[in-house]
RNA sequence: GCGCCCGUAGCUCAAUUGGAUAGAGCAUUUGCCUUCGGAGCAAAGGGUUGCAGGUUCAAGUCCUGCCGGGCGCACCA
């Protein structure tokens, strides 16, 4: 509908601008959309503004040459009603209500597939997010991170993109050390050993446990009789592994998935780092100075050069992040998504610098932040610290809220803005609660559905659906793919909420002021396909952010 | 000190990426259940979009300078 009214713009300008023996720049862009204000036709265009800058004419002047131009273009077969100006040079379209209702149509045909657009084709995702070191639970702020990343990845599949979901595992270095050594402190206490507890080591109780299974479960006493540093080798990786193991159930229960779990260690194991230094030595990005190896970030847009190898030989931490961004690279995969917690933000300009050193475009690489979450509970801020092991984990909010909450209350907001989450209203099962109200709405189509006792069917008269109601319903049902393109386009799930809501918004409102089922069999098949279609946008977006889907509640 | 992000209704946030009269939810006030799910709907009040300039047909949105808040500035990870 919207693409066949692009098209008749499209050769109109051209037609207008060849009598003014201007020529179009290739660049050329006007907005076509429903306008905020129904009262201003179903379709709104701003193309009169823009060539005004191009033409050099008044925006008005512009727009009444036009308006002939569509009209007579248009032709009577068109779907256009009516063409006015408004708002000194704003085409406002007004379009037949039976075009306008053959949505529902396409609704009612694509059920499961409606939304779905082709606008990443050719695009190769990698979506790296959550990558939290192995080194405890999950806490909340994982848990947004995991909710936003998991539904990007549902949107940027839905929109034609090819995803490949990843979690980096830092299993090597500084972390992994400490982890190993409080774990070996904690082993020994247990037997009555004498030994001091690290410097900043870590102090949750998590790692008594996993001391404990170590004695239980498995060595008993027997790491007392190797060498220290085996010892500590194996405490380290038990504890990986079950740290890792919850993590990924935790994740699991959540709906998040993860394609690969891509381990640092490996990089060593494999000589990637090496590798990888190699290819930008090759690039002329290194140099060395006061005994050490730096990259040359400054001469993409970072503000000081950085280190890789210290003077004592040994990696910093982009070293290995470098290497990790090369496999990716060489992987195939054309456009870079990470989402990180907001204390790296610093780290981005090197990072970018880095990818684009290796061959990627600037415009390939996303680096986008998601912001904190504070919790609420009776208006007061629940405090958290990781540091004295008392935090509230995931696995605790959402075994308190559930999932559906969880998710919904982690994506409602966009992401880079710090969100409060309320842990009452979460938890209300009542009006107060965003979650149910969408899926109240699907609910109670559901039940319609049901209660009229027959098959939704397309063969209907679309003329019948007339009213404000109705027409405002279909052109949000009408927008949906849409928003799926802006959200995928921006990388913005809470767009996907947001418009929910509205739909939601809409639906209730049409149901309050309208029976659906009545005597009146065409109007009650017509009303039923609405409603029919209603469902399927809930069903199809619901999905999209990974929350149920309720026929009764 | 340098850099990045934010400042919109009492509170939490939107605003189709520069478009027409800045909108929702919560809270407050008031209506609507003998008919399909009231977990809903309708209505009211609430705003100089932090301040001051600038860019243009058009600025909450872009630029400059202030004010206020958050974060980052390692041969740490």
């Amino acid at each position: 509908m919207k693409s066949t009214i692009r098209n008749l713009i499209d050769s109109v300008i051209r037609i207008y601008c060849n009598g003014q023996s201007v020529s179009l720049p290739d660049d050329f862009e006007y907005d076509l959309h429903p306008p905020k204000e129904t009262q201003h036709g179903d379709l709104s265009c701003n193309v009169a503004f823009r060539l005004a800058k191009i033409t050099r004419q008044k925006p008005a002047e512009i727009a009444a040459q036009l308006k002939p131009l569509l009209e007579q273009k248009a032709g009577k077969d068109s779907p256009i009603a009516k063409i006015e100006i408004a708002g000194n040079a704003f085409f406002n379209f007004y379009l037949h209500k039976k075009d306008l209702g053959s949505v529902l149509l396409q609704i009612h045909d694509q059920e499961k597939n409606y939304g779905r657009t082709k606008s990443g084709a050719g695009k190769k995702v990698i979506l790296e997010f959550v990558s939290a070191n192995p080194t405890g639970p999950l806490t909340i702020a994982h848990g947004r991170q995991a909710a936003v990343g998991d539904c990007l990845a549902r949107i940027l599949k839905f929109t034609g993109h090819e995803v490949y979901a990843e979690y980096y595992l830092n299993d090597a270095g500084r972390q992994m050390m400490l982890l190993s050594k409080s774990v070996w402190a904690r082993y020994n206490e247990l037997l009555g050993m004498e030994m001091s507890f690290p410097e900043d080591g870590y102090q949750g109780s998590y790692i008594r446990d996993i001391a404990r299974d170590i004695i239980e479960k498995e060595k008993k006493e027997g790491l007392l009789r190797e060498p220290e540093e085996k010892a500590v080798e194996y405490c380290g990786h038990y504890a990986v592994k079950h740290l890792m193991h919850c993590i990924e159930e935790d994740l699991a229960k959540m709906g998040v998935h993860f394609d690969h779990y891509f381990s640092e260690k490996t990089l060593y194991a494999k000589k990637s780092v090496e590798h990888a230094l190699q290819v930008l030595k090759d690039k002329g990005c290194l140099f060395e100075e006061e005994g050490a190896l730096w990259f040359r970030s400054t001469s993409l847009g970072d503000d000081k050069d950085r280190v890789v190898r210290k003077s004592t030989g040994e990696y910093t931490y982009l070293a290995p992040d470098i290497a990790y961004h090369l496999s990716k690279y060489e992987r195939g995969y054309n456009m870079l998504v990470n989402l990180w917690g907001p204390d790296h933000h610093g780290y981005i300009p090197r990072l970018k610098a880095a990818c684009q050193a290796l061959g990627y475009a600037p415009e390939a690489i996303h680096i986008g932040i998601v912001q904190l979450t504070t919790l609420f509970r009776k208006g007061q801020p629940v405090r958290m610290s990781t540091r004295a092991g008392e935090f509230v984990t995931l696995r605790e909010l959402y075994d308190e809220v559930g999932v559906d909450a969880t998710r919904f209350f982690f994506v409602m907001r966009r992401q880079e803005s710090h969100l409060d989450f309320d842990l009452d209203l979460a938890k209300a099962q009542s009006q107060e609660n965003p979650v149910y109200y969408l899926q109240y709405a699907h609910a109670r189509i559901a039940s319609l559905l049901k209660f009229s006792g027959q098959n939704v069917t397309n063969k209907v008269d679309l003329n019948l659906l007339s009213s404000p109601e109705e027409a405002e319903l279909i052109g949000c049902l009408s927008q949906f793919p849409d928003f799926l393109d802006q959200a995928s386009k921006s990388l913005e799930p809470y767009r996907l909420a947001d418009y929910l809501r509205q739909v939601a918004a809409c639906f209730h409102k049409f149901y309050s002021c309208h029976r659906i089922v009545t005597e009146d069999q065409p109007l009650t098949k017509a009303r039923l396909l609405l409603a029919d279609a209603t469902r399927v946008v809930l069903r199809n977006g619901l999905e999209l952010l990974g929350i149920s889907q309720p026929e009764s509640m």
